[in-house]
DNA sequence: TATTGTTATACTCTATAACTATA
DNA sequence: TATAGTTATAGAGTATAACAATA
């Protein structure tokens, strides 16, 4: 009976609304380093260090082949390069080239920016409860893939 | 001071976390219903009535070129058809078939069982502080494009 | 045999530019 | 001139299948 309540979505439709948010600042901010956004997701990933091949695809989501494409385009740009690993003949490394990390680093202080711009209007309180709420759906989400 | 605090998480590293888990489950349900992700979005949108090229384009925030293909694979499918604007010769009109508004409930349905999923672990006062919280976020993101 | 990575091929999605038809 | 839509072309991202080299 109060006043909001018309107005009242359902969360799911919220969900959804949000992520669309998020993923168009996502693609904006990309476009703004003249990165595409899986690119730009691939050298944030690499800023953690080296990965394999497969390690990649695999946290992804992708085949192996569309890595390979992937970084053949972003090896070609010069921000990223596959070397030998030492041990396994058959497997490559991945690592940020020194423009690749500089780029890396852009796109996400830029990307952190713009995410603050979103919830910095927030109250404190509010903001510190949403992202609890938050962190408990990540990590149950983690545990319920990772058991079945 | 809590035991919480060391596992804290930056509030845009959660919403970065928690647009990927979305996404993710979008591409899956997607995927369950043999569409892409942008094909059930178009399913989704034409639900609400029929759309003209267009405003499609804008909504999607894609070239008319690219709605032309789209459209293109969707009718292919049978899922949507174009059909003449009385009074205005230019413009086509983008509606649901029979089985595009079957799809479509189909998989609006089951998309939002999935986000059910994520959100039914939280108690009704969080989820409800939560829908709040986003729903700020999305209304001010959306003035602050009108306004610049 | 299993794993790591590549190549070849095809499809979807997208942008740009040039075009047609109508307003 | 401006708007609605298409066609042509090119590039990114992806999947599948077949392959080579190494474990």
């Amino acid at each position: 009976m109060t006043e909001t309540w018309a107005d009242q979505l359902d969360v799911g439709t919220g969900l959804m609304q949000l992520t669309n948010l998020v993923q168009d600042i996502y693609t904006t901010v990309s476009d703004r380093h003249d990165l595409t956004p899986v690119q730009a997701r691939l050298l944030c990933v690499l800023l953690g260090g080296p990965r394999g091949m497969a390690e990649l695809a695999q946290m992804f989501g992708v085949e192996k082949a569309a890595l390979t494409g992937l970084m053949d385009r972003i090896e070609k740009r010069g921000l990223a390069e596959r070397s030998a690993v030492p041990g396994d003949r058959r497997a490559l490394q991945v690592t940020l080239t020194a423009a690749g990390r500089k780029a890396a680093i852009a796109f996400h202080t830029d990307m952190g920016e713009a995410l603050s711009a979103l919830t910095d209007p927030i109250s404190a309180a509010d903001r510190d409860h949403f992202r609890s709420v938050v962190e408990g759906m990540v990590s149950r989400c983690r545990t319920s893939r990772s058991n079945g």
